[in-house]
DNA sequence: TAGTGATGGCTAA
DNA sequence: TAGCCCTCACTAC
């Protein structure tokens, strides 16, 4: 369920987990034998995300790059503790496992990712520069994604999911904050206003740390308030750290303002909220409140 | 128990 | 545009 969001929660897990010293890793399912070969041994030096794209820094300059694509996982799990300190091969394997991160205490298995690599420096840099701009990096400039928006003649709707505008914002995102900001997702980036852009922009750059600190999509005024009071009283980072699976733990009921409500009536104003095919996945979005003015 | 669609996106055609 | 990665939650039977 990888929006940006779950990668950086990833990097940071991964970090807690591995980084400082030297990880054994394996290719149970056998298809990264030898990228996996080439990390063996070596210590994990930092990781870190970019938009949906996950980079593990090991020493001797290599990288470990991967994507998740739609069906990917790699949860990271404490070890039972009468498997702390055994040899690789005693850990007990379940299903295609492509790469094995494990230590003393930890094991991540990254299951059916489109992508997993060893990468140069070089590589790793090339990868980010066809990349546009993540609103949970705070290096992130907004105006090198509005330079592609205001010459697209593309629906506003499709360049949201566009990695080269913005990285790290999926399905839900963009529904959403087109819902919060009363925007026609057909409108063409051309015909958007710069301050209309900056306002969703402003509004991922606000979502989304949300969405890493509790593991969930949080859109709702009401969610949002209540997770910003959690995390101004102290109690998020426990929870954050507490987190090794992708859906453990939801602290909020699941709801949004559109996404997935095909038909239901929209909480604004009523009226059905409509469900279409665009950009290969499907939007869903309210006609009246979103009609283009 | 089997089938299906999904919070992606690359490659081949 | 279809295939693919081959997981996971949910639904129909």
């Amino acid at each position: 369920m990888p929006e940006g969001h779950t990668i950086h929660a990833l990097a940071a897990r991964l970090d807690r987990a591995f980084a400082g010293h030297a990880v054994r890793a394996s290719s149970p399912q056998g298809r990264f034998a030898e990228g996996a070969a080439l990390l063996d041994g070596q210590a994990l030096l930092g990781s870190q995300a970019w938009g949906k794209h996950l980079f593990c820094e090991f020493d001797a300059d290599r990288w470990l790059h991967v994507h998740l694509g739609l069906i990917g996982v790699f949860p990271v799990v404490p070890l039972p503790m009468e498997l702390h300190g055994v040899e690789p091969e005693q850990v007990p394997v379940t299903g295609a496992v492509r790469l094995r991160l494990l230590n003393q205490t930890h094991v991540a298995d990254l299951r059916g990712p489109m992508t997993c690599a060893v990468r140069t420096p070089e590589e790793v840099a090339a990868v980010e520069a066809r990349l546009g701009p993540d609103p949970l990096r705070p290096d992130a400039d907004p105006g090198t994604g509005w330079d592609r928006v205001r010459r697209s003649r593309k629906p506003v709707a499709e360049l949201l999911m566009d990695q080269q505008v913005l990285a790290g914002v999926g399905n839900v995102y963009r529904c959403e904050v087109l819902f919060a900001r009363r925007v026609d997702p057909y409108r063409p980036g051309r015909e958007l206003r710069e301050s209309t852009w900056l306002s969703l922009w402003q509004d991922l750059v606000e979502l989304m740390p949300l969405g890493v600190a509790f593991g969930q999509i949080l859109t709702m005024d009401d969610q949002v308030a209540d997770a910003r009071a959690e995390i101004a009283a102290g109690g998020v980072e426990q929870y954050t750290a507490s987190l090794t699976g992708e859906r453990l733990g939801e602290r909020f009921e699941r709801r949004f303002f559109v996404y997935q409500r095909t038909g239901e009536p929209c909480r604004q104003c009523g009226s059905r909220v409509r469900s279409a095919p665009l950009a290969g996945r499907t939007l869903y979005w309210c006609g009246r409140c979103q009609r283009r003015r």
